[in-house]
DNA sequence: TCGGTGTATGAAATCGATTTCATATTATGC
DNA sequence: GCATAATATGAAATCGATTTCATACACCGA
């Protein structure tokens, strides 16, 4: 099982020496750093070729000071959610020898800090950080040792940029869609109440309502926590509290999933007794029975625009900010009445 | 905005002086490579906290020839299926000390390979390959390089190691299932050709009817490719070809999705009209309307024994190989006829 | 008291690149 | 044709740890 060549893999002063020049030569070439003659060019391409050299990145990460590192901190490796904006993230990355180190939180702010030191432990160049429970002043604080992008925070500083989608008017237009449809009597299955997300949906529920002179029912208001389990059980409480409605806009597609299975159960059809609107579009929303009317959130755009926005912090480039909105996007899950 | 401790980070050697005593003390000390005297442990120890040190990550790389970091290779980063096995290896990984590197193949043998390079340039470890169109011999040839355990491939070798799941079996016990529930036209759509976990279902498939007797029929098997797209675009022609059926055998999960969306427009009922089951069990299989019976693949138990198991490798102790079962788990998708 | 064994410690080499600084060489201007 | 500027190049320092090798010292038995 031996190789022919098996032998300890070349560095740059071999290829020097083979190439009859100076190290600092061959280095000088591989970066562009200084003009080389044209001979000796030819030398060290023919040496590289046959040593088969690659120059050893940790001793360029050393003596550079930067491990061409992108730490991206996100809440769980198994969402959809998050996982649309590390793809985006991770597309932004590509062909820029930049290279992300995913670790995640577990929505649980202790375990962010720590993962990230250990991020900024491993050096890396610059960190984008997806949702979470971190407080703005900690992250903030943490941008002096590297700069940061965030999403689903509003932030800005020398080294720091975050921003958020427009939940508030995501959650009005959801709301103003079944108003136009006719609904009423419209129940709303909240987020964690924490979740400043969660908050602003609640608020753009609400205020729509008011827009429209609906009373608002507190019983219609339930509990939620943004997964599938959290909406069955609030549909199923409805359910049972015989409360009147003939919609629900749930605070996340997952909420919407569970609603839906809770409504099925009981015979109850959608869109034809009950509409349903969701927020997020995961990807399986477009085939769920029927398919999910929903807010869209552009995260593998989110994602791409946090990968651009990142490597140009570190290049110390400007950053354009522009910042994608959500949309309606209209399904069947939502019936006129 | 100028920090107190606004100097570059201490090293070692700073380290060694303000307590006295030498950098190979300080370096023995902190890796427990040799006994160093109680005086001397403290005033490092001291010196250590007042400078706030902390080694340089990239110098450790760099002498040690190691980057304490684990490559992946996955074949999407916005796959529910692969995300569970992710977040298996990194619960492996977490508190030793390793981290993921990961990147993605998008299920190209030529961008595979390019990564993996990309991964071996960066001094990886070891390497976590889930699935994928590399050759077995392309894999045998670069474990030369990195130790490499592979999830969907069935490898042995000094510093190579590769499972699959039972997949055969799997496809049996489904169609056990539904032949159990009175079912003999069963349609079944297919994975992708080439791919050998669909080969393996579509034989435990055709071989599970045999073994009852039941005539296969060629139109019954349908075209897919592993996507609800796929299902759905299969069942749509199915019902146009008027066959008879009363059960949908899916190759996986989400063409299983499809299919019922393409029902679900027609108005016909699962599992009251059409009986479905599915193959991955994905996390939201358990609240799709009804609950998908499904073939379970315990991905984060398989995440978590590749990890251990490229652990193990990399310090060169023996692996426990055992490779868990799939199975069937029985939700409401199947009627009794 | 002396030689021998063992132990803690430090000076210096090392990992493999990049970069500074000095120098030999060539080009340019008058 | 000579002084000067520009250019390509190499020797050596550097990044910050780890590790080898040598050494000083203490301890032990004879």
């Amino acid at each position: 099982m031996r190789k022919a060549t098996d032998r300890p893999p070349a560095t740059v002063h071999e290829v020097a020496r083979v190439a009859g020049v100076s190290a600092a030569t061959v280095s000088r070439l591989l970066n562009g750093t200084a003009k080389v003659s044209d001979d000796k060019r030819q030398a060290i391409e023919q040496a590289i070729e046959r040593l088969n050299y690659k120059p050893n990145v940790l001793a360029q990460n050393l003596k550079t000071g930067s491990s061409r590192t992108i730490g991206i901190l996100t809440q769980s490796l198994a969402s959809g959610y998050f996982a649309d904006a590390m793809a985006g993230v991770d597309d932004a990355l590509q062909g820029t020898g930049y290279a992300p180190l995913i670790v995640s939180g577990h929505w649980h702010a202790d375990e962010e800090a720590e993962r990230i030191e250990l991020l900024i432990a491993r050096r890396v160049d610059g960190l984008v950080i997806l949702s979470g429970n971190l407080q703005d002043e900690q992250i903030l604080a943490l941008s002096e040792q590297v700069p940061i992008v965030a999403f689903g925070r509003q932030l800005q500083g020398p080294r720091t940029y975050g921003f958020c989608l427009d939940n508030y008017r995501g959650a009005c237009d959801a709301v103003e869609h079944l108003v136009a449809h006719g609904h009423r009597d419209i129940a709303y299955i909240a987020g964690p109440p924490d979740h400043r997300d969660a908050q602003a949906r609640l608020a753009g529920y609400r205020d729509t309502l008011a827009k429209h002179g609906i009373k608002p029912q507190r019983k219609l208001v339930l509990p939620g926590d943004f997964s599938e389990a959290g909406g069955l059980q609030a549909i199923e409480r409805l359910l049972a509290s015989s409360q009147r409605f003939t919609a629900i806009f749930a605070a996340n597609d997952l909420t919407a999933y569970g609603a839906r299975l809770a409504l099925f159960r009981r015979g109850i059809a959608v869109p034809d007794d009950v509409s349903v609107v969701g927020f997020d579009d995961l990807h399986s929303s477009m085939y769920t029975t029927p398919p999910l009317t929903t807010v869209r959130q552009p995260l593998f755009d989110v994602g791409q625009r946090l990968g651009r926005a990142i490597l140009r912090m570190i290049r110390r480039e400007p950053l354009e900010l522009e910042v994608p909105e959500p949309s309606l996007v209209v399904r069947e899950s939502v019936r006129a009445l």
